[in-house]
DNA sequence: TAAGTGATATATCAAATTGATATATCACTT
DNA sequence: AAGTGATATATCAATTTGATATATCACTTA
């Protein structure tokens, strides 16, 4: 799936600017399964308007920066449902953490076991936000979407805090006091 | 992490073809968590041979097709064991499935449960080929990821499982008999 | 009040990567 | 003898990333 249908669905939604999808597909709940940068997004969003999937007004206002509002026309929209009627491709997992873990018995324990508290919390951040997000939107489309990535999440932290504990019993605390801001 | 990185971390395992550095980081357990192929693994191994980090053997046997055998040099050792001493960045996780699953009310149930039939034979399938190549390789470096994979697609299949039950109880079964393949 | 920081907003571009395709040989089956 | 699938290298258009440029506004802080 690329950039141009992303953007379709999210308009599908409701109208927003360029802005706002980077901010969705790059910072928001939608950022836990896709992604997608400006430079992506508004080459996609031109070639959207150049098809006829959607349209957008300019929005002048004094004193604010200019926004272009896109809106998904009925084209977009009976494009947008076909494409969602084909087969989606397979989950992708990239995980540079697990790639350095190959490297485990290269480094010196000191460091495998701040690779795992960092880890950690990291993991535990992305949860709680998750969770946050969840709640809020009980009856929302996303809800499934957000209960997947709480299940994988919390699965993924009991892992690394149990490896820990095998590793090292007296880490585990170090990683509950650890903010991943930092 | 780039692909020049990537095949050095591979090359520093042992020597190899281009042909199976991507078979592993396509197809093998490094696929789990890494991604590359033939586009950019072959211009990755001329950068690094450039760069020193990689020689190669032409290996011409009568009879075979001409292969060139990679191997990691002392600099290139150096180098990846420095790039090994950053911060990994986050893990990547994109679902065509997740991305699909917004727009649920606006499929037919029958189809959403399609979906999810599909998704759980893939997972269950996904799941089955990380336990088998952990149970093989007990004290391999990649026992580590391959458990965080297992522990993932676990709770994956649990909560695609329970959500199905939820839709439709007499359906549990019909993913449990339909292999992936087809 | 002046300066600085951070959010809003659009846009572009080099570099990296994907996904597909081309080419060729060998092993195996039909 | 023909066809299929694995081994093996290589290239390329299209897509995407990640960084940067530009500009305005809101807010804080010295």
């Amino acid at each position: 799936m690329n950039v141009r249908t992303l953007c379709l669905g999210i308009l599908s939604f409701r109208q927003m600017t360029g802005y706002d999808i980077r901010k969705l597909a790059a910072e928001g709940n939608f950022s836990h399964f896709c992604e997608a940068n400006y430079g992506s997004i508004y080459p996609a969003l031109s070639q959207l308007t150049k098809d006829g999937f959607v349209v957008f007004t300019d929005e002048v206002i004094d004193g604010k920066p200019p926004r272009k509002i896109y809106s998904i026309t009925d084209k977009g929209r009976s494009y947008l449902f076909n494409t969602l009627n084909k087969q989606p491709g397979p989950d992708r997992f990239k995980s540079e953490f697990l790639f350095y873990s190959l490297f485990q018995d290269k480094m010196s324990p000191e460091d495998f076991r701040k690779l795992l508290v960092r880890k950690i919390a990291e993991t535990r951040d992305t949860l709680e936000s998750l969770e946050k997000a969840n709640d809020c939107c009980d009856h929302q489309p996303s809800h499934f979407a957000l209960g997947y990535g709480v299940a994988m999440n919390k699965a993924v932290l009991d892992y690394l805090k149990n490896y820990l504990a095998s590793f090292d019993p007296t880490q585990v605390k170090e990683a509950d006091n650890l903010s991943n801001e930092d």
